[in-house]
DNA sequence: TTCGTTGCCGAAACCGGTTTCGGAACAAAA
DNA sequence: TTTTGTTCCGAAACCGGTTTCGGCAACGAA
């Protein structure tokens, strides 16, 4: 094997390198030109005639050659790498948009010509440590953070350490100008919760509960918020009873579902901050021996595919998680560029997909209550 | 709080740098070393003495000395990081497990001090360009392929480029040998299909049907073959009218099933490759006037968690994506360090979970026909 | 005492790019 | 003709590590 070796002749500049690979250098060898010139026209330098430059990226892009990134980074100090870091502890972690928000990101990076390293953590803790070696590896430029907290401990490290950093969702309900330097994407989950009830109301319901979701993330303040507006805003009354929250799962939303129609003036209609808990609410609504969409209108937000498939169709607020993704993505890189972060903000909206899950409303809180005195005793026990 | 600055003492070499990380030069001075023999210290190499070494650790630990990776990459040539590229063109990428197989490759790859960088491309020919930049750019050392097709491009692209990889899935199905020296992880999925069959055979189905799934993927093959052996242990004929493939979808995977039970003799079970395919059963069986798990009984496989929440819950075989990921990653990142990638094998199983979707025949395929063929009529144009 | 060894460490080269700086060539102004 | 600018490029320093190589002590053996 290594016999190979010695019979080798020696090696002159202008052959390609063993590892097939062309360097600057031999680039340079090759037109004639120093390593120096050869650098500075690729990256655009202005002390390049336009011959020059156009001499070497044709010869470059024949020659194939592409600079190590981690060689450029030893002096630029930029890897071209963004990164996010997942927490795998969530009960509500199995996201179907992952790979679309990914998508979004990877193909909005990959288009500048970055690319995109992820890490998972198992803790909030956690996620702190992992955040940090990654960066002080340079793995990394800058940090998508993903699902924001009311006090998210992930931004104060990250500003405390100069990180360049931008948020899927607000943080600091209730504490304003909290995130004053902070950039962010978000999608305007209290407009979708608002409009919700007022299409609700609009059907002719005027008991309309709310199903909300875990109050640590910022998410679940706003959309609360929004669904206090749409009362406010169809001119009906504010009844806290009718607000549950912190449904994480599709069991939790069953159950604070659950908790709105077994008492003696059931809710008419239901608005889920998550579909996830609006598609718990499927069993129960059958156990109870209500039709959804007839019986009972619920109206999600996300939409996540499962609701499609829901019988009947889950009426839901999509979430673009392709474009949030890209958003974010550039928004990012442009802001570890220079940009001034607090430049960088973006709200959309999140849009109505109608399923057949909610209408006008058929019957009055007293006869639902009456259906569900007798039908919940009819099976209870049915199930595990 | 500057001013402190001004009053320092000129720097000697024990100060931290200005951008607040501690350097190889500056922890070597604060010890009084070289900074190669701190390196060396670090790296373990055999001729520093043990004191020294202890020295080093403890002080490297104390002011958080971390190394630039892409500094250490320019020498050693790793830039410690593993990559995958998804295909985001696929109709059924809704894949809840990414999180988990993410998860589980990110933790064994942070484990051994490496990180994973992913990337999207929205074709097969996307993907190999893609995989090529992220080599040559070295964003990565190696790579895992998901979805491996029986002929698959990537394979030969990155085995003529000497990359290293590892195949989450075999290949080369039908073409013995092919496969010789790559390394792969898999879950044999034709076992689960073979312990449906003998499942369901055990139950008393003698007609047993089974939907597929693309056949350009190799898993596609390998499960109908397992279909195939369950039958043959079970003493039954294997019927080829009873064998629909290509369901990618739930969509496909409903309308391959209808083929099966719109027949003269409708099948009494199914056995589908996905549970996708299978969960698109349930309205096709709501339809056709069956009740799942009674009428007819069907086994999927994946586990995906939309399966423990269908009506009733569908029996399949999970296969652990956390594991998976895992394990890929570590034998990649073992492949990269200098391994035999011929060894770097493994193929795990899938474990059963049951739900309430199978059991004994209670109809034969006579009075199934018979529902179904009156049924039908009855609910035909009743869905959009 | 002398001659290898061996253990341990420092100096310097090296990796493949980027960036600074100075200077040659040439044109325009004095 | 000399001076002053421009334009454009090369030499060399530089980034922060790793690795090679050689040398100095200390030690044991002759």
């Amino acid at each position: 094997m290594t016999a190979n070796l010695s019979h080798r002749p020696r090696d002159t500049a202008d052959r390609p390198s063993v590892s097939g690979r062309v360097k600057l250098d031999e680039l340079a060898a090759h037109l004639g030109l120093s390593k120096s010139t050869v650098s500075r026209a690729l990256n655009g330098y202005s002390d390049i005639s336009a011959v020059t430059r156009a001499r070497v990226e044709t010869a470059a892009r024949k020659l194939g050659y592409r600079p190590l990134s981690h060689a450029q980074a030893i002096r630029t100090g930029q890897v071209r790498a963004i990164a996010m870091v997942l927490n795998s502890d969530e009960p509500d972690r199995h996201n179907p948009f992952l790979q679309d928000f990914l998508a979004g990101a990877c193909e909005a990076a990959s288009h500048l010509d970055w690319t995109m390293t992820i890490s998972t953590a198992t803790s909030e803790r956690d996620t702190l440590k992992v955040l940090s070696r990654l960066f002080e590896e340079r793995k990394a430029d800058g940090f998508i953070l993903p699902r924001t907290a009311v006090k998210d401990a992930r931004i104060g490290l990250l500003r405390s350490l100069g990180v360049p950093h931008i948020l899927y969702g607000r943080t600091g309900y209730g504490q304003p100008n909290t995130w004053e330097e902070t950039s962010w994407f978000d999608i305007a989950g209290e407009t979708a919760m608002r409009k919700a009830v007022l299409r609700l109301a609009g059907f002719g319901h005027t008991r309309i509960g709310y199903v909300g979701s875990d109050l640590k993330f910022n998410y679940s303040h706003l959309r609360r918020d929004g669904y206090a507006e749409g009362l406010h805003e169809a001119g009906l009354p504010l009844d806290p009873d009718l607000i549950r929250d912190g449904a994480r799962t599709r069991d939790e939303g069953a159950a604070q579902a659950m908790a709105l129609m077994q008492v003696e003036q059931p809710t008419t209609a239901i608005v889920f901050a998550t579909d996830l808990a609006a598609l718990g609410f499927y069993p129960v609504a059958q156990d109870l021996g209500l039709e959804i969409g007839r019986d009972v209108s619920i109206i999600g937000y996300d939409g996540i595919p499962e609701s499609r498939y829901a019988r009947p169709a889950l009426t839901s607020f999509a979430v673009d998680s392709h474009m949030a993704g890209q958003r974010l993505a550039t928004m990012l890189i442009r802001q570890i560029r220079g940009d001034d972060p607090a430049g960088l903000r973006e709200l959309t909206e999140a849009t109505l997909v109608e399923g057949g899950s909610d209408g006008p409303p058929t019957r009055t809180p007293q006869e639902l209550a009456r259906i569900i005195q007798t039908d919940n005793n009819h099976n209870r026990g049915d199930r595990s």
